[in-house]
DNA sequence: CAAGAGAGTTACCGGTCAGTATCATACCAT
DNA sequence: ATGGTATGATACTGACCGGTAACTCTCTTG
C-alpha cells in the first residue's frame, strides 16, 4: 500500500541540520552529538515532528520516523512527551501561540484601524497560500485527520478556530459593519476555503483570489 | 494510542443491515447469508467502505474493519478490488459521478437561469453543512489525508475540483458578471470553506452563512 | 572527584497493517 | 447430475504501529 511509507531508510530528509559536521573531519568543538550549538533532544524532536506532521500528515508519520529525523531515538521522544497524541496536541498549541503572536503584532501596527488590520491579515494569508510547499492550515488538517471525539488535539483546534471567529467579529464591529457577525463568518469561510483549496488546486487555484474576495465582501457590507 | 481503534470487536456498527432477520426465527426466503434481497459482496464492501472512509477517515479505517462492516471477509474485498488505495479511488470516482448527476439535474431545472442554478447549488450545500453527521467534502478530506503525490485518488480529486471551478466560471459568465473568473473563485472559496469549517466549528459555525455570503458576492459583482 | 541528569543504544512487547494462500460451501445454468 | 462462479472461513506473511525496559555513555554541576 502506498499510504504507509515510514521505513527509516527512505524517510530521513535532512537530519544533518543540527550536526554541523565540517566536511568530514572532526572540528574540535563543533562536531558530534554533544555540541553546544545543537539544541536538546526535546527541541529537535518537536521541530522534526512539526515539520513532518504538517508536510506528510499526522497519521502518515510514525514516532520512529520523527525520532530518526530529529537524529535521536524513540526513547528520547517518550522521555519528553507522554504520547504521540500529546505531541500532536503540543504541536498545535505552539502553532496557536505563534499564530496569535503574529496576529497581535500585525494588529498593533495599525491601532484603531480595523480595516487595515483585516487587510494585513488577508495579505499574510495570501502570501501563505502562494507558497507551493504550504499545505493549508495545520489546525483544519488535523481536524480532518483526527476524527476521534476525545483526541487531546481537538480541544486545541476548536478553541483556536472559535477565537479566530470571535476576533473577526470584533474587528468587523469596529469597522462599523451593519451585520458584523455575518461579515465575520463570510471572511472566515474565505480564509478556510483558501487554505484547504491549496491542497487540491494548488497555488494557481482559487486561493490566490482570497484577498480580493475579502475586499469585495467588506465593501459590500460597508456600503450596505 | 487513541488514533488506531480498529479492533473488530468495537468497530462493527450495524452490519445486520442486509441480513433482514425476522425477529429471530428464520423466514424461508429472507434470512441468512444467501439471500436474494442481499446485495453481492462487492456492493456491500463498497457501501461499507464509503461510509467508514467518510465518517472516520481513510487512514483510520483498515480493510479488515471494512470487511467486517460489510459482513464479509478481507478475501472478498481483495477479490473485488485490487488494493485499498484503488478502493479509495473508486469511492471518490463514484462520489464524483453522483455529485455531477445531482448538479446537472438541479441545473436542468432552471434552464437558462444561471442565477437560480447557483442559488440552488448553494441551497443544497447549505443543507449539507447543516447536517451534524456530515464531515465536509470527501474529496477535500481525502486530499488532506493522502499526501503522497502519486496516490491513485489524487487524480480523481484534482479533476473533480478543476471541473467544479470550470463550471462555476461558466455559470458566472452566463450571469453576465464583469469578472466571471474572479467571482467563480470567490464562490469556490466559500464552498470549500463551508465544508471544512463544519469539522472544527460544527453546524452552528460560519458554514451556516454560506448561502448569504454567496448572495452578497454575486450581488456585489453584478452591481459593479 | 563524585553524583546526577540528559541522552544514546538495543532489544523487546502486543497489536494492527495490507495483502495472500488454501480449502470448503453454496448457488446457478446447463 | 455437473461444472462454473461467487462467496465464506481460516490461517498466514512481513512490515510497521505506539510504547517500554534496561543498560551505557558523557557532560555538567557541586
Amino acid at each position: 500500500m502506498i499510504l504507509t511509507g515510514n521505513s527509516l531508510v527512505n524517510q530521513r530528509l535532512n537530519m544533518t541540520k543540527y550536526l554541523s559536521k565540517t566536511n568530514g573531519q572532526p572540528h574540535p568543538r563543533s562536531l558530534g552529538k554533544r555540541n553546544a550549538n545543537r539544541p536538546n533532544a526535546r527541541k529537535r524532536i518537536f521541530d522534526a515532528a512539526s515539520e513532518l506532521f504538517y508536510l506528510k500528515g499526522i497519521r502518515a508519520v510514525g514516532v520512529e520516523t520523527i525520532a530518526a529525523e530529529a537524529d535521536t531515538t524513540k526513547m528520547s521522544l517518550y522521555r519528553n512527551f507522554p504520547s504521540k497524541d500529546e505531541l500532536v496536541a503540543e504541536w498545535l498549541r505552539e502553532h496557536d501561540a505563534n499564530f496569535w503572536q503574529t496576529w497581535d503584532a500585525m494588529s498593533s501596527r495599525h491601532p484603531k484601524d480595523p480595516r487595515r488590520q483585516i487587510k494585513a491579515a488577508f495579505a499574510l494569508l495570501a502570501k501563505h497560500v502562494a507558497d507551493p510547499k504550504a499545505r493549508g492550515c495545520p489546525m483544519a488538517n488535523a481536524a480532518v485527520e483526527l476524527t476521534e471525539k476525545h483526541h487531546p488535539a481537538r480541544k486545541v483546534i476548536e478553541a483556536h478556530k472559535a477565537k479566530l471567529r470571535a476576533r473577526l467579529v470584533q474587528i468587523c464591529t469596529q469597522m462599523g459593519a451593519r451585520e458584523p457577525r455575518l461579515l465575520a463568518d463570510e471572511l472566515f469561510l474565505l480564509m478556510e476555503g483558501a487554505q484547504v483549496t491549496t491542497q487540491t488546486l494548488g497555488v494557481r487555484g482559487p486561493a490566490r483570489n482570497v484577498a480580493r474576495a475579502a475586499k469585495m465582501l467588506i465593501d459590500a457590507h460597508l456600503l450596505l
